[in-house]
DNA sequence: TTATTAATCTATTAAAACTATAGGATAAAT
DNA sequence: ATTTATCCTATAGTTTTAATAGATTAATAA
């Protein structure tokens, strides 16, 4: 299942990047007009500001706003900060690799090669999808 | 993340899928050589059983048997009885659909639309994987 | 300078899901 | 009858997720 941190961070950056002016956007915009706790929100944005993905303003006329262009946001990296590693299972992560404690080969596990194909089919999905693509018509 | 009874359940399929013999194996076996704790295993396989996938003979020589041919069983089915549904949220679920509470259009949701794509690349891989093809060489 | 606005940060709680275990009931074989 | 092994229900422990509270900091405007 997909967290509703991921899915309240998607919309969130969706929304931004639908927005018309580079001007900052209220986290309470963008919560009302989501249906997100603004709580929640708040703490969400901060994590993607951390990661370098948004910008942020205080004080009057402040807010949040998209540091890089939607097309040059690919999905993979939104989707490993919000969601965590692609991969289902920790021994076919590129990014968080680990080995599994109750295996004994690696090589000739059949978890593992399963989980490699479902990794690679995800890879291909959010490699070829950028922020510029979730933008609804 | 994949949970511990999915993989444990794939583990013990596959095991049993490599069996020469079609004689019963029983729980203990399967948990010992795949490092199982043998009463979790115990409630996975019983599920297993009552989808269908699994026949059981209790007493002495008894245990669990495949009622089908590992070739036969296609991932898509074992999945969604272990794990539930394919899709990451229940809006673009084929067997489990249910209507997002907080998304007031369904047709315009960037969410919808990257989880659609993402679920059928996971039915790609799902559907064209059987239990035949996990077990290693 | 002061008031207002809005993000920042830390801590904590509440709820749900996941993992595992306990123990008796049932059925089959010897 | 005894042993073996699955069946079944309940429940406990842990982890993760989701959300809330409240005080702090920074920017703007008057």
């Amino acid at each position: 299942m997909l967290s509703k941190k991921t899915k309240y961070g998607l919309k969130a950056l969706t929304f931004l990047a639908a927005q018309k002016s580079q001007e900052p956007t209220q986290i309470a915009e963008i919560a009302k007009h989501e249906n997100i706790s603004q709580k929640f929100l708040e703490s969400i944005l901060l994590t993607l500001r951390r990661n370098g993905y948004l910008g942020s303003k205080k004080g009057k006329g402040g807010g949040y706003y998209l540091i890089k262009e939607p097309k040059d946001i690919p999905m993979t990296a939104i989707m490993r900060i919000l969601e965590g590693p692609i991969a289902m299972v920790p021994c076919v992560s590129l990014n968080f690799y680990e080995r599994c404690s109750d295996c004994p080969d690696e090589e000739h596990c059949s978890v593992h090669d399963l989980m490699l194909r479902v990794r690679d089919a995800n890879l291909e999905v959010y490699r070829n999808t950028s922020l510029a693509d979730l933008i609804p018509k």
